[in-house]
DNA sequence: TATTGTTATACTCTATAACTATA
DNA sequence: TATAGTTATAGAGTATAACAATA
């Protein structure tokens, strides 16, 4: 196996694991990675409506209007009247809302502390770097991503 | 945002490119990232039960007849009678399955070479120790996979 | 006319439970 | 008894199409 491949490998692995220990982690507060998705647009946006949550998460509005819905189920967010445009509403976190998203955001930093913490700069660096450089490629060659990573 | 939030950013954000592109050219062959894991168990170990397959990707026996049910459909495997256990069936390349799954194969190399090809051997190895390094942390935390990776 | 969001419908992956056939 | 796989049913995310209300 070439190193080539040896490093694809490591990615794809730590992808998965990445997935699955968010998808438990999440499942605690009844979110899923669509929802959580969500809940990270509202924390760097606000109250916005569900068109600009369907671009930007890259799903059609139907299922936005399901996502949503669960969300409100959970009582993570309401459905606002918008105050110009009576089509839209503008999904609005509940205090819940707030207090699971300012948790979740908690939850990244303890969880990157978990993945890089005390690990040397310089290895850190490397890390970076070699990502910044594979991320370049993709996007050269055509790769572009169809919704914004949240972090 | 220190370095450690910079590189769980960039790890998170090629997961979703890698992923969004794997779905992507996959499913010209009528396949999913699941259906696709079942080729790579067929490639690395032969005709196997479905139970070993439900194992191997982490899913229920239930789970596993869909995901085997959509294979037949799509012409790439067949069900076989099991030589000595007749509650069992083996799952089992037809040629053109065979051929997709070596594709797959191909695609996956050309994958890693648009990744990687050109870059100093320096910084790729900088990349897979930085990304083995994460690896063993979140072991060592407990995150575990409940599923193999194919590559 | 164009846009926002919903209802209707459908497909994929996932699960548990009940069941058949076989070990 | 236990195991392999199926049928039945359900829930998640995804989609398109038709439609309502509004811009």
């Amino acid at each position: 196996m070439s190193q080539a491949d040896t490093a694809l490998d490591r990615i794809l692995e730590l992808s998965v694991l990445i997935n699955d220990d968010m998808t438990r982690s999440l499942a605690r507060d009844q979110l899923t990675t669509s929802r959580a998705h969500i809940m990270w647009v509202l924390v760097a946006q606000g109250p916005v409506t569900q068109r600009v949550l369907a671009d930007a998460l890259g799903v059609s509005a139907r299922t936005m209007t399901g996502l949503i819905d669960k969300l409100v189920e959970a009582g993570h967010v309401t459905r606002e009247p918008h105050p110009t445009d009576r089509r839209a509403t503008l999904v609005t976190f509940t205090k819940r809302g707030a207090r699971v998203a300012a948790a979740l955001q908690r939850d990244q930093v303890e969880f990157a502390r978990i993945l890089f913490d005390g690990m040397p700069a310089k290895r850190l660096n490397g890390l970076i770097e070699g990502l910044d450089d594979v991320l370049a490629r993709l996007r050269a060659a055509g790769v572009s991503r169809s919704r914004e990573s949240h972090a």
